[in-house]
DNA sequence: GCATCGGATTTTTTT
DNA sequence: AATCCGATGC
């Protein structure tokens, strides 16, 4: 069982099989650090004979979840099967549905996510008859989320000036509706899991007994709450693993704290640390580049990133004329790549700051020719009719659920306004009951209802009966023939299809959502949609596909890629404008490039533009990020010979960039040549939703695939390959 | 109640 | 440039 240790260096090997008491274990980045707790917990399992369901391991992203359990499960077998492995929100979504009897909400609560936050707080605002552009919805909920990140409640919330007076009100409020909605939102989570744990000494013990063994992946980003409900868990046992590096401590804005980690130090005296320095990714080159921009951080333990592997190729610098050149030159240079160097497509990353620049190198790779995967940024979820339909999910099942109700009542159009919900409001609250369950009662037939809600009573009656048949579906169905029957009655297909061409890619997304439904068929309603909430699209990606990877430097933490290009490095950007007057913020941003660099195995490529469009208006000029002056230009090339090295001079823009000199211009197609396709005629295939069929045609069309089948007993229909989730038979 | 038009308004990262 | 909001007209 020990064999495999004798795959590890020493400090891995001491990381893993350290003894039990308080563990931290600093590791740089590409030093093995998913390695070394997948084997602690096989470790714990297989050589210290702890049962895995006394073990508890939290992580980042379902991802890193995902595929931290499907190696522990190689390595164990059904041994490995009862850890509890997830995110903080996901474990946390498992105690408060066990305990709900402690909660203000019951069991079957939903989770709002920022758009339902933000429609309650707006909500909220309007009634409180204060201007909308002075509390900004957003802006409100984030003074509340730093609050119930640092685990201060509403009757706590420090008032210095009205402002805060009024953001108190609000939090109050706001908390007071959540629970009438029976919901909560992502912050609540953890600090309805921490209340229950420090106010309730039975549960502690519960839990605090179950879990012998806490590990935590990427320590650096946990919040206050989050190691106040750690600190809890592993009260009894101690037995408290935490791993992380706080060079890369990205989400200080979302609460992160990487002080934890010396407040981790300082609760348990007795900790043992660990320290891997040793990397297995990178080249020296790219390791320097690392280590050259994240030195000038303050405040941080130095660490000496080492590697066996070569120096490598150097460090492309490019320097493009304006923001579309830039996406052109990335996309040639990831065209060159996999046509000349023979490189995977999937070898290759693209990384930037926002989510805002993804839009130019989507254009530029489809100009190309080159498909390519996005990750985040609205992809699925985000879309209207996604969310439409959830809506309609989420009411059924938690019809306290208002902030759904108003979003899909009169969806499609059925002639219930605003007058007439404002109205259904009145009589809820009248009755102190929410407007679904209103609608409901209205349908039983219910008291004087009828007669008080007028006219307006007929049309809500309509909507109460739907909701109501719905709501006895959903008891005796599986969430796919519940959703059929919601798209049916609704009629949805032809509201969205009818109008435009867009109405065909909306419909594709329902359909796309109708198959991600049968996954839940097994665990039901409840399941599906705390998935919804829970489950990023990040973490929902099919790595099947073989193209370059899209994604913002937050999104990256965690991957690694052969060649990686960071584009934007412009002042402004990166480091972002909004983090220009805040040291610590600025720090951050290094953080975020210092990310990007260690996420490139071979070969990395930053990119900058002269000219940029601002998220407003007009094309302006730019100036290089600060960052560039700190890589040596020893480890630099492709900087414009003949010109002089800007970044180490002068930071004003000058003249048009050399960037198509030969030096660094990629070999550019000229002649379209259509990419091979994967599907081809006469192929069996399976489609979630259509199920069996065969392919008729197949062509490449703006480097994705469009796709004919002919599916049994639906007959031939038209497929975009990389959105409809075909397989080859 | 609903559709449409025009003007105003956008501040980054995400469990 | 794109979305949101409010006013207008039906």
């Amino acid at each position: 069982m020990e064999d495999f240790l004798d795959l590890l260096n020493p400090q891995q090997q001491a990381a893993v099989a350290a003894p039990a008491g308080p563990t931290l274990v600093l590791a740089g980045p590409g030093s093995g650090k998913t390695r070394v707790l997948t084997y602690r917990i096989a470790y714990l399992i297989g050589a210290m004979n702890v049962p895995a369901y006394h073990i508890m391991a939290v992580t980042f992203t379902n991802k890193a979840a995902k595929e931290m359990g499907a190696r522990v499960e190689k390595l164990l077998g059904p041994q490995a099967s009862g850890i509890w492995l997830g995110t903080f929100h996901g474990l946390c979504g498992r105690i408060l549905r066990r305990e709900a009897d402690l909660l203000p909400v019951d069991s079957n609560f939903v989770i709002f996510d920022a758009d339902d936050q933000e429609n309650l707080m707006k909500q909220i605002v309007k009634e409180a008859n204060l201007d909308e552009k002075l509390y900004r919805p957003a802006s409100v909920l984030d003074a509340i989320s730093a609050a119930k990140n640092e685990l201060i409640g509403p009757e706590d919330y420090p008032v210095k000036n009205f402002r805060d007076e009024q953001l108190r009100r609000f939090y109050m409020r706001y908390q007071q509706m959540l629970v009438s909605n029976n919901a909560m939102d992502f912050d609540d989570m953890l600090m309805y899991t921490h209340g229950i744990l420090e106010n309730y000494p039975v549960v502690r013990d519960t839990y605090g007994h179950k879990f012998e063994h806490i590990l935590v992946d990427e320590f650096q980003d946990t919040n206050l709450a989050q190691y106040a409900i750690l600190k809890n868990l592993a009260s009894l046992h101690r037995n408290l693993y935490v791993v992380g590096d706080e060079d890369q401590s990205i989400y200080r804005w979302r609460g992160a704290d990487y002080r934890n980690l010396q407040r981790f130090t300082a609760d348990f005296k007795d900790t043992r640390t660990i320290l891997l320095e040793q990397n297995y990714r990178s080249t020296q080159t790219i390791l320097d580049g690392a280590m050259a921009v994240i030195d000038r951080n303050a405040n941080r333990t130095r660490k000496k990133l080492f590697t066996e592997a070569k120096a490598g190729e150097k460090i492309s610098l490019v320097v493009a004329d304006d923001d579309r050149q830039e996406a052109e030159i990335v996309a040639a240079a990831v065209q060159a790549g996999i046509s000349k160097a023979k490189l995977n497509p999937a070898d290759f990353a693209i990384m930037y700051r926002t989510n805002a620049q993804s839009r130019l190198l989507e254009e530029a790779f489809r100009r190309e020719g080159i498909a390519y995967r996005l990750v985040g940024a609205q992809r699925f979820y985000g879309r209207r009719e996604v969310r439409d339909l959830i809506g309609f999910l989420r009411l059924i099942y938690n019809p306290k659920d208002e902030v759904s109700l108003r979003r899909v009542i009169n969806l499609p159009p059925r002639g219930i306004g605003e007058k007439t919900v404002e109205k259904l409001q009145k009589v809820a609250r009248a009755r102190e009951m929410s407007m679904g369950e209103v609608l409901l009662h209205l349908n039983a037939g219910d008291d004087g209802l009828a007669e008080e809600l007028g006219k307006e009573g007929i049309r809500l009656g309509f909507f109460g009966k739907l909701l109501a048949d719905w709501r006895e579906a959903a008891n005796k169905n599986t969430v796919s023939i519940l959703f059929d029957r919601v798209v049916e009655d609704l009629g949805y297909q032809a509201y969205i299809q009818d109008k435009s061409e867009e109405g065909q890619d909306r419909w594709e997304n329902v359909l796309e959502l109708r198959g991600v439904t049968t996954e839940y068929d097994d665990t039901g309603l409840g399941a599906f949609l705390e998935a919804m909430s829970l489950v990023a699209d990040q973490d929902t990606l099919p790595e099947t596909v073989d193209a370059p990877t899209m994604l913002t430097l937050h999104a990256a933490k965690g991957l690694e890629f052969e060649q990686v290009f960071i584009t934007g490095l412009d002042e402004f950007l990166l480091p972002h404008s909004r983090s220009r007057d805040d040291e610590e913020a600025l720090a951050e941003e290094r953080r975020l490039l210092y990310v990007g660099i260690t996420r490139a195995r071979k070969k990395l490529t930053l990119t900058r533009a002269q000219r940029r469009r601002s998220p407003y208006g007009s094309y302006e000029a730019t100036m290089p990020s600060r960052f560039l002056d700190d890589l040596p230009s020893a480890l630099l090339s492709g900087s414009p010979r003949g010109l002089p090295n800007r970044y180490n001079t002068s930071r004003r823009p000058e003249g048009p960039s050399r960037w198509n000199s030969p030096a660094f211009m990629p070999a550019r197609r000229v002649v379209y040549e259509a990419p091979a396709t994967r599907f081809k005629p006469g192929m069996q295939v399976k489609h979630p939703s259509y199920g069996r069929g065969v392919v008729k045609t197949s062509k490449a069309e703006h480097g994705d695939e469009t796709v004919e089948v002919y599916f049994e007993g639906v007959g031939l229909k038209c497929l975009v390959a990389s959105l409809a989730r075909l397989e080859q038979l």
